[in-house]
DNA sequence: GACGGACCTAATAC
DNA sequence: AGTATTAGGTCCG
């Protein structure tokens, strides 16, 4: 029996520049978190996550299933409340190792735009998610909107992953795994709700990972250093594991270069990682002026240096700085936001002309000679954005 | 090896 | 009310 202890409120200290839940939680890194009756729930490793935050603690509270009448009992084994490891748990789910306060000044001092845009977008932090989670999350989200992979994922669960309790009457599942997914009417089942084109993917997938690929291969892929050092990672051969786990990922049905970057990043701890979608394009050519005439069609060429582009600018952790400039793009967040428009000429030269001072940042010691595709500064015809009088997003033109 | 289309769907925009 | 467009891309020819 699941002593009362259990299903009590804790609290964390921590500060809302270090980590806001309601933006962090609904910026499209996680899917399946979701708000009921004021709280944040989620089933993360057989229990039942509930949070709330205010601006000095984050309060939490866990269920395990055998606490709930007519659920099964936790795979999972607890040696008693003493040695429970929730605390831990949502440290390390929420990187709180990471100084998000230092990084942010970091990122600021280095890059003009991101000073402008950040003060609204305060304490976003990369979540370090289970990488199978995230491998078949963004395999859903291909040319896709949040709110339907947060609906797929949602039915993924409801299908496929163990019912680990309810929250005010609502059944709560945790995610599938790989062996779940790999019956030989997964793919039409999946159509059938409504996954359309990513059905196969998420079924071969599951069936290459749980048959075809040794034990641990995915988890083999991991940043070893993340959870281990927390600042300065050897740029050298972390760049060079992080290239080649990206490249394994890409053998995966489903997984091309943006979906790879996502599960390294928010898998498989590389930090660095800069996942490159449609709003980092868009924000790398209107505010980085990236991608002149010729080369405006996006290509494999133009994917990694954008990538590039921002791992100079930002360092080792450009993979956070970027979720924190891919949250302000995001239209969900727009009544939160800037207008979307290019900031001042004179702050974008003064950003260029003082490329991130390499020792500042105590890192990236890599080769910054490949920034290829930079700007000149005039054609600012394509860059320039409709700053319409009403709400709402300025129109995008269409990239794909 | 680069490039253009097709690909599922559901919500929103005209 | 009906049709076109869009949304965190990938695969294929």
């Amino acid at each position: 029996m699941a002593s009362k202890a259990l299903t009590e409120w804790r609290k964390l200290p921590v500060t809302l520049a270090e980590l806001c839940i309601d933006t962090t939680l609904r910026c499209g890194q996680s899917f399946r978190w979701r708000k009921i009756k004021d709280e944040w729930i989620c089933a993360l490793h057989g229990r039942i996550l509930a949070l709330k935050q205010d601006p000095k603690y984050v309060h939490y509270k866990i269920t395990w299933p055998d606490a709930m009448p007519g659920v099964a009992k936790s795979s999972i084994k607890r040696n008693g409340d003493a040695l429970d490891d929730s605390e831990e748990l949502l440290r390390r789910y929420f990187a709180l190792n990471v100084n998000l306060t230092a990084l942010y000044e970091q990122w600021s001092a280095a890059d003009a735009n991101f000073r402008q845009k950040a003060p609204k977008f305060t304490g976003v932090r990369m979540l370090s998610q289970d990488a199978w989670e995230a491998l078949i999350c963004f395999i859903c989200s291909s040319n896709n909107n949040i709110a339907r992979i947060s609906q797929m994922v949602h039915k993924l669960c409801q299908h496929y992953g163990p019912l680990i309790g309810y929250v005010d009457g609502e059944p709560i599942h945790d995610f599938p795994t790989p062996e779940a997914l790999c019956a030989s009417d997964v793919e039409s089942r999946l159509r059938e709700l409504g996954f359309g084109y990513r059905a196969r993917y998420i079924a071969e997938t599951a069936r290459v990972i749980a048959n075809d690929k040794p034990v641990g291969w995915l988890e083999g892929l991991r940043n070893p250093g993340y959870d281990i050092k927390v600042e300065n990672g050897d740029g050298e051969s972390t760049r060079s594991t992080y290239k080649a786990a990206h490249e394994e990922l890409l053998t995966l049905s489903g997984v091309g270069p943006k979906v790879a970057d996502c599960v390294c990043l928010m898998g498989l701890g590389w930090a660095e990682s800069v996942p490159v979608d449609t709003h980092v394009w868009q924000i790398a050519q209107r505010d980085y002026k990236m991608g002149k005439a010729k080369t405006k069609t996006f290509n494999k060429v133009m994917y990694d240096a954008v990538g590039d582009l921002f791992r100079n600018i930002w360092g080792n952790y450009a993979g956070w700085a970027h979720s924190v400039l891919f949250t302000a793009d995001l239209r969900a967040f727009s009544d939160k936001g800037f207008k979307q428009e290019p900031i001042e000429e004179d702050e974008i030269m003064k950003n260029e002309r003082s490329p991130v001072k390499k020792r500042t940042t105590a890192n990236s010691n890599r080769n910054n000679s490949d920034v290829a595709p930079v700007k000149k500064e005039e054609e600012a015809e394509d860059v320039k954005v409709s700053s319409l009088p009403s709400p709402g997003p300025a129109k995008r033109r269409r990239i794909k």
